[in-house]
DNA sequence: AAAGCACCCTGTACGC
DNA sequence: TGCGTACAGGGTGCTT
């Protein structure tokens, strides 16, 4: 599942092999990948155009082209990247959704098992980024901006941190390892955290998602996260709390639980992250 | 503002 | 062994 620290992983796999390449051929298999345009126009639009760079906004890829439209991709939960060298071919991927190739002949393959990503050719990348909160690596993310933000907010942390109108690329995994480094119970109400809590929050923050990208982002589970490049992440290895439930907690040796937030699992030390501030 | 739920999907885990 | 079913999960959209 791309958090941040992978699809900022993808994006520098993929930027030396994309940028300043064009579309050769463009081939949609699954039509649903394809969120805006229309497929045929996807294509028509897409053919002949060159990457000017490859960039990231939260969990979404972001490739301006030169004829000033923007290619924006979502991985969602299984969507991944693979470039073959143009005597590979585009292999035979079943889950293959979406194939390019570039003007050097290398392709560029899009497969999904699950279908859940999208991509989006649009004019205006705001019309798909608007609504996404700050960049959590980016200087405007403070800990007194995120103080001011979570001040008479109701709702739980841990919720509100899954939030992406909130905060711009922490998902369930980089989330709960934050809060656990903070030593903060994902159920505690957000407004109610001390200026002590937001200022570890905000520095576990940068520590999860910096030491993700440093060790090239995570390849967890039954997926095994392959990067464009065919390698693995190494991130897996250096996750505390993350799917260990009933494990010893690695800082106090208590069991740690799993709870289901939103519909969704959260994984937590019930000693060392207090329920009161 | 906050929370619940259906939906989109399929691989996997699990129960019988 | 084989089959059916529940579940996971990011994001959107709708409802309460």
């Amino acid at each position: 599942m791309p958090e941040l620290p992978e699809v900022e992983t993808i994006a520098r796999k993929l930027r030396p092999a994309l940028t300043g390449r064009s579309f050769v051929q463009v081939d949609v298999l699954w039509a649903r990948t394809v969120d805006r345009p229309d497929v045929a126009r996807f294509r028509t639009a897409l053919l002949g155009a060159s990457v000017q760079e490859v960039g990231r906004r939260g969990k979404y890829l972001v490739l301006p082209l030169n004829t000033g439209q923007t290619l924006l991709v979502h991985l969602r939960m299984t969507g991944k990247f693979s470039l073959l060298a143009p005597s590979a071919g585009p292999g035979d991927d079943r889950h293959m959704r979406v194939r390019m190739r570039l003007d050097d002949g290398v392709w560029v393959v899009y497969s999904d098992p699950r279908k859940f990503g999208r991509f989006f050719l649009v004019t205006d990348p705001a019309e798909v980024l608007k609504g996404l909160g700050p960049e959590p690596l980016s200087p405007e993310f403070t800990a007194e901006w995120l103080m001011r933000q979570l001040a008479g907010r109701q709702g739980e942390i841990k919720r509100l941190l899954l939030d992406q109108k909130f905060i711009a690329g922490l998902g369930n995994i980089y989330v709960s390892e934050a809060l656990w480094q903070a030593q903060i119970h994902p159920l505690r109400v957000a407004g109610t955290l001390t200026t002590a809590e937001v200022e570890r929050l905000h520095r576990a923050i940068g520590t999860v998602l910096g030491g993700g990208i440093a060790n090239g982002g995570t390849s967890l589970g039954d997926r095994q996260y392959v990067y464009p490049d065919g390698g693995l992440g190494n991130h897996q290895h250096y996750l505390q709390i993350y799917d260990r439930a009933g494990d010893r907690c690695p800082r106090c040796g208590y069991a740690l639980e799993r709870i289901v937030q939103g519909q969704r699992s959260t994984y937590f030390c019930p000693i060392c992250q207090r329920a009161e501030p």
